[in-house]
DNA sequence: CCCTGATTCGC
DNA sequence: GCGAATCAGG
């Protein structure tokens, strides 16, 4: 693969929104992180460092599961930074004049809609599941990761564990098993062969 | 362990 | 210019 316009500005784009390199890598396609990262250096847009100088730290880093800031949020408006430059001589030849836009914090999530239901779907609502797989299951819920939506991967256990409706709730976040969403033994429950499945009276 | 970006250097 | 390998962190 080559770098057309088109997947340059995808680059661009994606990398501007705060994207990772290897999730632009992905979505691109036929490149890996590194040639994205590499690209991305190539284009001199890799850090927007206008004021800082000597700050070689990345500062803007991964969007935390912040809470708060109820606020309706109406123009995603990129935070400039506070460049206090104390006493910068020209001694900095920078033809960059590049006033790269730098949204600190994307969250590309638009909002944790919670159903607060009492229709639960996809809960160890199982009533028919092989007691095996459900005391594997629990115990395995006891040391679970606890991550939230935001820190879900593909590679780690996507069940949900506790009730949406409160803030007991989390994915268990425990290494899946390859290629499925969940862990062992959350697979063991979700994919029950087809046993205990009586017909339900209906 | 998973991930992140940064740099180097042979191609 | 390109990107794998490597480095340096979180």
């Amino acid at each position: 693969m080559s770098w057309t316009e088109e997947r340059v500005e995808l680059l661009k784009k994606m990398w501007g929104e705060g994207q990772s390199a290897s999730q632009i890598a992905k979505e691109l396609g036929g490149v890996t992180r590194n040639a994205v990262i590499g690209k991305v250096h190539r284009l001199g847009l890799s850090n927007r460092s206008g004021g800082g100088g000597t700050t070689v730290k990345p500062a803007a880093k991964e969007a935390e599961p912040k809470q708060a800031a109820p606020k309706p949020a109406k123009k995603p408006e990129p935070k400039p930074e506070p460049a206090p430059a104390a006493a910068e001589p020209a001694a900095k030849p920078e033809p960059v004049a590049d006033p790269a836009p730098r949204p600190s914090n994307v969250t590309p999530i638009r909002k944790t809609i919670v159903p607060a239901g009492q229709p639960l779907p996809p809960q160890p609502s199982a009533n028919e599941i092989s007691p095996e797989a459900l005391a594997k299951q629990s115990e395995v819920e006891r040391h679970a990761k606890r991550l939230t939506l935001m820190e879900l991967t593909e590679r780690t256990c996507k069940w949900p564990i506790g009730d949406p409706a409160t803030d007991d709730f989390y994915f268990c976040g425990l290494p899946v098993q390859q290629g499925k969403p969940y862990c062992e033994a959350h697979v063991g429950v979700a994919f029950q062969p087809m046993s205990s499945r009586r017909d339900r009276k209906r």
